[in-house]
Parts: structure tokens; sequence; C-alpha cells
DNA sequence: AGTATATAGTTCAGAGATGAATAATCAATA
DNA sequence: TATTGATTATTCATCTCTGAACTATATACT
């Protein structure tokens, strides 16, 4: 299992050497950044039986959240988190693998319209038992109160950027 | 500043198209793939003035973790959460640039120990005043109490890996 | 001792991600 | 309507990461 206690014997010796270092604010930064890291992993795991990575699914799941399945390419890289050099070069992949459209907009010439085809729509709800699995694993040390307790605080810290 | 609110509207949409969606970990997971993405980012553009980036950062920081500034390749991995692969490019080029001395070890032949150099050494006290600021900065939405609750439950999360 | 299995670290080829530059379009305004 | 400045998306060169194969050493077993 994923053992956080070297993690915080090592902030103890940072502080020892350089007492300034903030213990909390550090353990809090390593804790997200270890999270992060076996999410990623077990997503990818999950995802290759079909044929897809980590931020694949991420980019069909965000399509897939919107009322009509699509998405602008900047719109993707900020839902996704990924930046738009990315976001052109995996949609372009997915549509070569017949998962999702491109279609230039009407209104506006700049922009792109990218839609999930019905084959992609169909390999979501083929994966999403598999994921949705996964999201139960992931939290299950968690009861719901827990759970909403930690999306509160999650969501305070992360208001905290790009102000 | 970093809005949570269109990341619940796409959930709420997948549910209404597959209900078995689960909604609160599905948040934690996005909640925390954004975080990691600004800490990951904004590490970045500290560090680059000393011509590092996150990954080498975190490198560093964990052998300054230990009590001798030493630490294998191995529990180097593990600590930073690289894999392996990348642990040896990394500390090649830590090499090259003098932070840091490679020594094949006395007892275990097949183990390497990877030591900061007092060069390695000056330039983390030397960019650790950035990284201090950086860690107040991203965790002052928190106070002490908050901090406190969502590192418990950080750790709870986290014990769900792995096993 | 000799053989098998495990562990530590590296190498390498291919996949993935990033920043900076570019092209196309739109909006504002003089 | 011509010019200037934003915005949108893409391209490209470069850098980074990954999994799988490989080398070397250590440990366990017969």
């Amino acid at each position: 299992m994923s053992d956080f206690a070297p993690t915080e014997a090592r902030l103890q010796v940072t502080r020892s050497k350089y007492p300034g270092f903030p213990r909390d604010p550090a353990a809090l930064v390593r804790l997200i950044k270890h999270l992060y890291k076996e999410i990623h992993d077990e997503a990818n795991a999950v995802m290759k039986p079909y044929g897809l990575n980590h931020p694949e699914y991420n980019i069909l799941m965000m399509m897939y959240g919107s009322p009509d399945n699509s998405l602008n390419p900047s719109q993707l890289a900020d839902a996704a988190g990924e930046k738009s050099a990315n976001v052109t070069r995996l949609t372009t992949q997915l549509c070569e693998k017949g998962y999702v459209a491109r279609a230039s907009s009407e209104d506006d010439r700049r922009k792109v319209t990218l839609t999930l085809t019905p084959e992609g729509i169909a390999l979501i709800e083929s994966f999403l038992p598999d994921i949705v699995a996964l999201l139960f694993r992931q939290t299950r040390k968690l009861d719901a109160t827990e759970q909403a307790q930690l999306e509160v605080l999650l969501k305070k810290m992360l208001a905290g950027y790009g102000e």
C-alpha cells in the first residue's frame, strides 16, 4: 500500500536543515502529487484494453459531459487540463480512430467543433463500468461524509490558484 | 481563478446519460487532477530561473530530506513518484550539472548511491525561499485546521491504493 | 558448487508533452 | 474601410517520459 510515513520523515529532516520549510503545505502538495500519480497510472491501466490512455479518456469524458457531446478545442483544453497543442494531437488521434468528428464552426470560423461520433459514445459506454469500478475502488476508504468534506477542502485549496 | 463549476455541470450531464456514474468519487478525482496540474505548472515556473524543472526539484528535495543527503535510485523513484528509467535520466542530468554525485555501493554492488554535492545543497538553499513562498501561496485559502483535516482525508484516500 | 529466481540499475526506441512561432479570423476604432 | 490588437487553432522542433529488454549482482534452493 502507499505509505506516506517516509514522506513525513523526509519533511522532518528537511525542516531540521531549513526550519522555515512549512510542513503542512508541503505535505499537502506531496500528497496530491502521490495521489495524482496513482490515479494516472491506474486510469492508464484500465483504459489500455480499450486502446486509450488517461488523457484520451479525459478528452472523451469532457465531451460526454456536454449536453450535445461536443466542445471546442479551447474548452477541451480548459476542461481536461491539457495544453492546446496537446488537445490538437489527442483529438486528431481520436478522429482517426473514428470516435470524434471535427467540424469548423458556422458563426466563428476560427473555432472548431469536436463532437463524439456514435462509435465514440458506444466506446465510452463500454468502458464506463470499468471506470465506475475504479472510481469506487479509489475512494473506498472514505465514507460519504468524508468524501463531501474532502471535496469542500480541495475546492477551497483550488480557489487559491490563478488569482 | 480556477473555477470548478463547469466540471460539476459536466458531471451532472454525465449522470443524466449514465446514471451509475458516481458523482463524488469522480469529482474528487477531477479536483486532484486540476490541483496537480496547477502545482506542476507553478513549480515549473518557479524553478525555471534556476535551470531546473519540477521533477528535478523533486529529486533534489527527496535527497535533501534524507539525513545524509543521499538515496538509491530505487528509493528516489519511490519517493519522487518517478519511473526508474526516468530517475536514471534525471539524476544523470543533475550529475552533469554538478549537483549530485554517483557512487557504487560497497555492501551491495548492484546498488548506486546518489548524494547531493555541496553545490547541490547550496542550490537548494538558494531556491527554497521561492518554494516556501509558493507553498504558502498554494495553501493560503486554508487555515491550519483545514490543512490538517485535508491532510488526514488525503492520507486516508491514498491508503486505498496499491493494496 | 551449481542452478534458478529475484533485485538494482541502465539502455533504447517509440510515444507523449511543451513552448514558441504561425495562420486565420474576428472585434474595435479611427 | 483600413488598421490594430485579440482570439482560436495548428505546426514544429525539442524535450520528456514510458515499457520492455538487458546487464550485473545477490539470494535461495538442490
